[in-house]
This record gives C-alpha cells, structure tokens and sequence, in this order.
DNA sequence: TTGAAAGCGATACCAA
DNA sequence: TTGGTATCGCTTTCAA
C-alpha cells in the first residue's frame, strides 16, 4: 500500500501538500493539484484511516446504538439504521454497530479508545441508565427518542403527542365522536420507552380538547390479544365508530378479526393506524395512517451529531411535526 | 485523556511494559503486571483505537455489508447482523456497517484505507459483481450464501439442499405422495440470490429419489399472490396433502385462506415452512419448520472470518446442516 | 503557494 | 523479566 510520502514523491512534492490536496485547507496551485491528484490515482493510494486518526483526532465514525432483540419492532428499527448509515454516508462518516445489550460499557469502550466521534442511541428509555455515563463522555451523543430528563443531550423523535392529536383531529372531522385507541402492549409502557406514554397523553388531551369519548387500551399483538381487546372496547365503550391504533403488529390481526366479525372498513367502523408508510399501504386495505418517519428521524439524528461535531448551534430537543396521510380507512359513522 | 506514557511514568515502568501487561504477548512479572493494573486503572486509560492500528496494523474491526432494503426479509437479516456483532464482540472485536448500495465502492473504501481487518457480505447473488473486487483486497473476506464461482472466497450458509430434502422426507415418512412447494417471490428467483435455487433443487431431487408427485410453485407474499399459488397448485398437483413452504411472508396469508377455504391443518393439508423458529412458533398453529439458523450462520461467519485472520486454515464452503423440528402442522393424509 | 518537521499514541524489535 | 526507541502514516504548525 503505497502512503502519502510515496505519492508526494511521484508529484515532486511535500507530504504535506498532498495532504492539503486531499484535505482542502490550503490554496492550491491548479497546477499542483492535478500533478498529485494524477498521482494519488496512479498508485492507488487511499490515505490509512487510523494514521488519519490519531493525527486529526477524528475518525469520521459514528457508533450507532441498536436494539438487537426480536421483541421490538424489528422493521422500523431497520429503517432508522438503514437512515443514519446512508445519511452518514452524505457527510463522510462510517458507522459502527452497537447492542444495546452491551450497556453502558459499549459506549464507554469504543467513545474512550476513541473509535467514534459521536454517538446515536435508540431505544432510549425514560430513565435510561446510560444518560450519566453519555454526559461524561468527551463525544456528543444523539438519541432517538426522549427520556424524562434529556439535559445535555440531544434528542429527535417523531412528536408522538401531536401524532395522537392529529389522528384524533382527522376522525373528529369525520364526525366521530367514540374513539377507542388501541395501543401498545403493556410490555411496551413498561419497558419505558417513552413514545407510548407521549402518544398516550396527547390521545388523551386532544379527546378533551375536541369533546370525544375516547378509550385507551394497551393490546398485545396477536389473534388472541387483539381479540381481548376488541371485546373490552365493545364493552367499555359501546359503540365505538373508529379506532386508532398505535400498534404495528396488532394491525393484520385486527383487520382479519374485523372482517371475521362482519364489521367493514371503512363502512362500519373507521381505523387510522400510527406506523411507517410502506405497513400502511401494504394491508389488505390501504390505511389512513400518521407515518412514523424512521428515515427522516434517522436522517435528524446524524444531521444533528454532524451540527454538534463542527460547533454549530443545536436545538436540544427537536421533535418532528407528524402527517397524516389519508388512504381508505376513514369515512364518516353511519 | 491519559496515554500509554502517563500509565508507564505512573507505575514506573517503559511504555513497552505497559503495552505488554495490555497484550500478554510476553511474561511480566505479577508484581509489575499489578502496578500496571493500578495505573490503569486509577489514571482510567484507554488505548486509542487509532494510534493502535497504526502500530499494529490491526483493527479489530470487521466490515458487514447488509442489504437494508426493505424488499428482503427483514427480521432474517436483523437475526444476522445481531449474530454478527455479538460473536464479532466474543473476539474482541467491533463491526462497522455498510449497506449493499454502497456496492463495490464501498468494500474498498473501508478496505483500502485499513478500517477494517475483514469483510462479512450478506445478500450474495449468483454472479456477484463484488466478487472480484473482494479477491484483490488484502483483507479476508466471509460471504454469508453461495455465489456461481466461490473461488478463493470463503463462504458460509444454511444448507438449503438438504433443508429441502428433510422436509420432505418428513413428509414422506407421514404418509404423503403429493406435495407442493410453496416458493418465494420470482422477484427472488430473478434476483439471483442461490438460496432459492439450491432449495429448489434439492426439492426435485428428494422428490425424485423418494418417489414423490412434487410441483414447485413461486408465490407472491400477499393474498392475491398465494391465492393464485394455491389454485394453480390445485390444478396442477390436485390432491396435494402437503405444502413445503419456503416463503415466510406467505405464511400468514396462507394459513388464513386455508382456514378461509375450510381446509384444516394439518387434518386436511400438512405443512412444512422452512423459516426461523419465532416465525414457525408465532404463528396461529405452531409450524413443524425447518429452522434459518441465522444466528448459528452469523457466528459461523465471524468465526471463519478470526481464522483467515489468524491463519488457521477453514472450509472454503461450509454448508450448515438443516434441522427439521416437529410441531403441529404435520399428520398422515387423509 | 509550498516545504520541513514535530507530533499523534500505540507496538514490537533489539538489547540488556 | 524489563527498557529504549524506531516505526506506523498522516495532520498541522511554523517558516519561507
């Protein structure tokens, strides 16, 4: 492998220049430029990452924190990854991948020997127990989601409150007025990712503010939980005219049950869905839905690890307006 | 952040001791090796990944290249990519992610400027363009699947062949005669990755050599498609009692238009679905299956990837065996 | 506009 | 069993 003393060589230069060729912090001659870029491409020369490294103090890597268990959804987790990894990609980074499951002493490892220049953490719980540790680190990190006490760190995340509220908003302009939402299982409140409860409490606040009688009612996601719950909703809140549903998994199952018991959608009961664009349109009938925009959050978050790497101001928390998209799902209550 | 040089001025001791307590590459003695330890430790040193593969010429970094496009089986690929990191992580060793779209570029890239000490590729497809990138780097390089021509390329897999074969023979052993394989998508099939046709021909092959009236069928993962699947397998295979079922989307909707169609299993039809285990278990009726061992795949792949590293010699194709596991899905026709 | 040379922080060879 | 030190390949300051 041929390095930069090599290729300064062949172009009749200093090492140096070379390297401000390649870096572009210094005026050029054109003349110059060509004669060692023409160089570079000759020997097949790529400048050693570690050299790099250990000269700069930067590695023009990110780590990336990922939930590697099967409980979670795995899909949106993908589409978060595949978001930050192309989107470092534009700014010249790399990314490395973390497990969650290795704690606070992943991070600690790879941000302390320095193979990292920033951090981007899913998954974030509410009293995530890696927060004090991320404060103490010399690298800036970015989660995607929102503990209770985010201080210092930077957050992005869809604003779930306001996903409820739209979606309330889009069925109350229907004409319905009893709503029940059908949301995560009570796995997910508990483990304290805190997207369920905000999602929960704007359901909550837009039920008030727009008059509805509303139900909210955790669902675990399959035939026999959705089931259960679809009957607790026919009990509690006697008919209901549409349902929101915060629950991925829970969608097919409880269109089949629908359908099973006769109920059509949109005609009998209507169903806006909270989930990525490409479920939504993928059912059996496309869904009027609120995306959850894994690429654009995703894209968020490395924008902002990149902000927060050159100095540049930061919003600490920044929480992405949601869309609803209307598809064939909704119709007003008969 | 405190260096080699502080943790060796501190214990009293040279730099090179330091460096050999943290390698073990050669004997210190207990007294020395505590001092050290202590200095460590109190001082909170961390190598500098940098500074290490510049000296060393070692990473500890192996590259996996993963399709994050969502037209693949998702859910298989997280499976591997989990295993992937965790066993990367029992070697001590980290794992920087790239996508498939980077293409050739992108394996040089981290290659060519030593960001990495070996290559992990999955989605390999029969006339993989990589391929003659990857034998011209300098580092080892792991192929989860099997191209046309493997030569000088190590390559790990489930092998799809006998899966194939266990399955029916399965099948056989119950009783059946008839049997339909239920395929992916021809969209996986023109893709050109092997998995597909190395399972299609072991089928025809079992097929052949226990006797059976078999027909392969490919299968479009939603309704429309597995209902068109299931007619024309009445049609051309009529009284089939048994589907293999190689095509995890499909699933779902085929067990629900099964049901829907009064056919029940496995009273009226047996199946045998070749999928990971939580997918054969998540379903309605638990599925006898031939497991995708993806996490034994994964950790095979770094293990393989630690020896080419290390010299030991390997397998240039190792082809894991198939384990067929009884559920509920599969009795004697009828 | 360019060059010279001092680091960056480890490893590992050569000595003792 | 340990120490001294050249070396890895690049960046960046200081000088010209």
């Amino acid at each position: 492998m041929p390095t930069i003393n090599d290729v300064a060589r062949a172009a009749g230069v200093s090492p140096s220049t070379v390297s401000y060729v390649l870096s572009g912090r210094r005026p050029i001659s054109a003349q110059t430029r060509e004669r060692v870029q023409a160089a570079i491409a000759e020997l097949g020369f790529h400048p050693h990452a570690g050299a790099r490294a250990l000269a700069s103090s930067k590695t023009n890597v990110l780590a990336l924190v990922a939930p590697l268990r099967l409980d979670v959804n795995v899909p949106v987790i993908m589409q978060f990854a595949t978001a930050v990894v192309t989107a470092s990609r534009t700014h010249n980074h790399d990314v490395l991948l973390l497990t969650k499951d290795e704690g606070t002493a992943g991070l600690e490892r790879v941000a302390n020997s320095t193979m990292v220049d920033a951090l981007i953490l899913m998954d974030v719980e509410r009293e995530d127990v890696r927060l004090p540790a991320l404060r103490r680190l010399k690298q800036p990190s970015v989660l995607i989601g929102l503990p209770n006490d985010p201080l210092g760190i930077a957050c992005v995340d869809l604003d779930f409150a306001a996903a409820a509220g739209e979606a309330l908003r889009h069925l109350a302009w229907h004409g319905h007025r009893k709503i029940a939402l059908v949301g995560p299982s009570p796995a997910v409140y508990r483990r304290g990712t805190t997207y369920a409860e905000r999602f929960l409490t704007g359901f909550t606040e837009a039920s008030e503010s727009l008059g509805l009688r509303t139900l909210a009612h955790p669902c675990e996601p399959d035939v026999e939980g959705v089931r259960a719950c679809l009957d607790d909703i026919d009990a509690q809140l006697p008919g209901a005219t549409a349902l929101v549903v915060h629950n991925e998994e829970s969608l097919r199952p409880l269109l089949d049950l629908l359908r099973a018991r006769g109920k059509r959608v949109p005609e009998d009961i209507s169903i806006v869905a909270i989930c990525p664009r490409d479920v939504a349109i993928n059912m059996p009938l496309p869904l009027t839905s609120v995306d959850i925009p894994a690429h654009d959050v995703g894209g968020l978050a490395v924008e902002t690890a990149m902000r927060l790497l050159d100095g540049r101001s930061i919003e600490s928390v920044r929480l992405l307006p949601p869309t609803l998209v209307e598809r064939e799902s909704c119709s007003p209550p008969r």
